[in-house]
RNA sequence: GUGGUUGUAGCUCAGUUGGUUAGAGCAUCAGAUUGUGAUUCUGAGGGUCGUGGGUUCGAGCCCCAUCAUCCACCCCA
């Protein structure tokens, strides 16, 4: 059997997993700056739990398991009736009823609504744990992705939403890409909605507008059309969607179009509220980077306030991060008046940018720091013992297994990226010392033996 | 889910309108030299041409299917 992957699959290698961690660590410790705690969930639930969370387009997406023990002779009519089902397009507990997450904030309120009675509200938590999608892969886009959420539940209070978008900003700067930090309310697309008289087709009136940057303000208008929208509808979301200045002066504007619906004066008010504390709290620079955009919809429905989107700035992605409010998470789950808000980082599309545009620290990789040559039985045995010295006191090196002619042993020094190699043999053993050798600078020198720790602690080859 | 691209040695690729034993560079391994490495020289191994069918006297090349890849759409991180 020839090996192989199952599409939009990886493997990481060393160089890639410890970049991976590098970014995953950043986003770990902003969280946790501003006390989120840790949560970790089973890859599977169960597919009632899934359906229906994200929309008709994902609940195609959710990876189904198959049931165990569907080749049971005794049950094969029941199993082929049932699996009828299936090609009609419904589902069948008989044939699947678990599925792979499809994104850490659903298994997120599983969670919270079977243990409302214990945690603390608000709860505050972060997980960071990879999700699955049958989409087709391409740029940007795998089957398996890495996801890092924080989300915070039981609270209305918008400094919650505030405080996520300072983590995307803290956590971008920390990361060194630029982005733009996209920022609506669904309260303001929903005003749009209902001034429009499309309150039944938001869906198509939120997806054409989002595509806006990316097809141009013909085709979206096209797209309006062919879904019903009336000429003078249109024109009122050209003139929505077309709002620019500044954030404040967006906000302005807005006001003269949804400013006269309850939900379009909540909406503007709840960004107004934002912007001043961020105003307030930001630098100058940061400023720059937060966007009020009406056109950002998102497809998951469940959101009801906020939403954000980041996107990395020089380079052709999609976003890289995203989130909202949603007021009625666990409402689904039997659990009343639990709103939340929550954002997500997307891993493998950070990673790829920071790829491209070249971000991450050239002193990333840890490798072993000394290689100890061998240079034959006895040489190798005494090596080991003061590598073992050296172990014990941090410092990673290594053995080499056989003893082969120096220049196969320095081939995976340089290959390894390992900075020094200590030699011993039998002269440097009579003698009691060692000779170091820099493999960058080329240098070496006799140290005695006693002295090779200190020597390699002075060094604080660790960072 | 729809459409397209690509698949030949460990890696990057070449391979004429179908025509004998499928090539190169790099890497690997062995040997030649030095108790001190990215140099040089010599040699070697390694491919059921993604997989399975078909057309043909003959297929790496043509046809079909399938798997994977990259990309666009849909949607999304």
């Amino acid at each position: 059997m020839k090996p192989s992957l199952p599409q939009g699959t990886r493997d990481f290698a060393a160089d890639t997993l410890r970049r991976r961690r590098y970014i995953i660590e950043t986003i770990k410790n902003v969280f946790e700056l501003y006390g989120f705690e840790p949560l970790e969930t089973p890859s599977m639930e169960n597919l009632e739990t899934l359906m229906g969370k994200y929309g008709e387009e994902g609940d195609k997406l959710i990876f189904k398991i198959l049931n165990n023990g569907l080749d049971n002779p005794a049950k094969k009519e029941s199993a082929l009736l049932n699996f009828e089902h299936i090609l009609a397009g419904k589902n069948n507990k008989q044939i699947t009823e678990r599925a792979l997450r499809y994104d850490l904030t659903i298994p997120f309120a599983r969670y919270m609504a079977m243990n409302s009675g214990k945690l603390t509200i608000p709860f505050k938590r972060y997980q960071i744990q990879p999700v699955w999608r049958a989409d087709r892969p391409q740029k940007g886009r795998y089957r398996e992705f890495m996801q890092c959420d924080a989300d915070i539940a039981g609270t209305y209070s918008l400094i919650s939403d505030i405080e996520l978008a300072e983590i995307y900003i803290d956590v971008f700067k920390r990361l060194k890409i630029e982005v733009d930090v996209k920022l609506n309310n669904r309260k303001i697309l929903y005003a749009l909605a209902e001034v429009t008289g499309s309150v039944d087709n938001i869906n198509a009136l939120t997806i054409a507008i989002d595509k806006l940057d990316k097809i141009g303000i013909k085709k979206v208008k096209e797209e309006l059309a062919s879904a019903g929208f009336s000429e003078n509808n249109i024109s009122l979301i050209e003139k929505y969607i077309t709002i620019d200045g500044t954030n404040s002066e967006k906000l302005e504007k807005i006001e003269a179009i949804v400013g006269k619906t309850e939900s379009g004066k909540k909406g503007i008010k709840e960004l107004q509220f934002m912007l001043d504390y961020l105003n307030n709290s930001l630098s100058e620079d940061s400023k720059q980077t937060i966007n009020i955009d009406f056109t950002l919809a998102r497809g998951l429905n469940y959101y009801t306030g906020t939403i954000y989107e980041v996107k990395a700035k020089n380079v052709q992605m999609g976003s890289i991060g995203g989130g909202g409010r949603y007021d009625d998470l666990t409402g689904l789950f039997g659990v009343p008046d639990m709103p939340g808000v929550g954002i997500s980082f997307g891993l493998d599309r950070i990673y790829d940018v920071m790829e491209e545009l070249n971000l991450f620290p050239e002193n990333i990789n840890q490798p072993t720091e000394v290689l100890f040559f061998n240079l034959g039985e006895k040489e190798s045995k005494h090596a080991f013992k003061l590598m073992q010295e050296m172990r014990h006191n941090n410092i990673s090196c290594e053995l080499f297994y056989e003893n082969s002619k120096l220049d196969k042993q320095f081939k995976y020094a340089s290959r390894k990226n390992i900075a020094h190699v200590v030699i011993i043999g039998s002269k440097e053993m009579e003698e009691e010392n060692c000779v170091v050798k820099d493999l960058a600078k080329g240098e070496q020198k006799s140290i005695p033996e006693n002295e090779l720790l200190k020597y390699f602690n002075k060094l604080s080859l660790r960072f």
